[in-house]
DNA sequence: GTCTATACCCAGATAGAC
DNA sequence: GTCTATCTGGGTATAGAC
């Protein structure tokens, strides 16, 4: 907070995020990490003390970025249904790195899950953040319980998933905007 | 074909195949195999040259055994719309391994993207096995063009990776359950 | 076919100079 | 705050006895 940092601990966060995502957590080394920051490995140690607490900070960053966006929804939908859109164009809008990387999201939290690694419940309330504000959305929707509203979140959460695994193991853009459009669809289906 | 083992390679691959899908490919070693093969380390080299030997082994094992379950589908059904209900009836009946360690065709092909392992291809062909058949049913239940047939195999394909990469992260079986539910819902209201 | 012993490398982590 | 040097552990892989 008030550390007169040069900004090498932000850059670590930084790098090791769009590492993990491209490589995974635990095929990114520190070597790796130190490699494209420009940084000694010994060095690394005076940040972090150890390669948890590099994913601590990267799960911290991605919540911060993820909260902030769904604050930007909340704001830039004039209507539920216009919100939960957004939601949906994001897959659309991320389609290249999706293809490549598949979701950042769902590999994070499969990998760790495998890993039986502590800090699997951190990565699980990244989900959970989009899981309460689609679910909040949907209650906006009106003439449905709150039980209801979260299956629909299930369901949309699920659905982005597997279009983002699908998309990642064939490669394929065109698949996500063929599903993005039949999801457009569904929501306008869902009646009032 | 001919070889007089006495099924330490078998026991081998089966035991890979297990700790692959619980624990990753990255994060299972030849000693994590060995212990509960009960083999020397040592012994390892003697069936196996190297470990993506054993991958390709287990990928091997995996598209023999997906077609054999296809071809048990492909007869065990009446109807085309049987037969693709045998497929979504397979998420319920695995619904506690999927819970614990995700879709094993999923997880696999998602982790090897992120190491660039050449091995990715074959691991694919598994996904496409699942792909070609539902399309081939898709075809069978009448009334539309191949591509189209193959864009509701791909949507049925990937509802699927959705529920099993949520009912992991969620620890939650009971999504399981209710997502397969709507999917019989979804695949009646296909017209012929 | 199975074993023990070992070479070799790369990872995470530490010590201490500057 | 950054560096070099180093320790330690685990991983893949090999050699050679039985």
């Amino acid at each position: 907070m008030d550390k007169p940092t040069t900004g090498t601990r932000e850059r670590i966060v930084d790098t090791a995020d769009r590492l993990f995502y491209e490589r995974g957590y635990g095929h990114t080394s520190f070597a790796d990490i130190a490699a494209a920051v420009e940084l000694s490995r010994g060095n690394f140690y005076y940040h972090f003390k150890s390669k948890d607490e590099i994913l601590a900070a990267v799960i911290d960053l991605r919540r911060a970025r993820t909260q902030a966006m769904l604050d930007g929804w909340s704001t830039a939908g004039a209507t539920p249904r216009e919100r939960i859109g957004c939601f949906i164009d994001m897959m659309a809008m991320n389609a290249a790195a999706i293809r490549r990387n598949g979701c950042p999201v769902g590999t994070l939290c499969t990998e760790l899950a495998k890993l039986e690694h502590p800090a699997l419940p951190q990565a699980n309330t990244l989900f959970s953040l989009f899981r309460e504000w689609l679910g909040a959305q949907f209650v906006q929707l009106g003439g449905r319980a709150a039980a209801d509203a979260d299956s629909l979140a299930m369901h949309l959460l699920a659905r982005s998933q597997g279009i983002a695994t699908l998309a990642n193991a064939f490669d394929d853009a065109g698949f996500i905007r063929h599903e993005v459009s039949q999801l457009h669809g569904w929501l306008d289906a869902i009646g009032t």
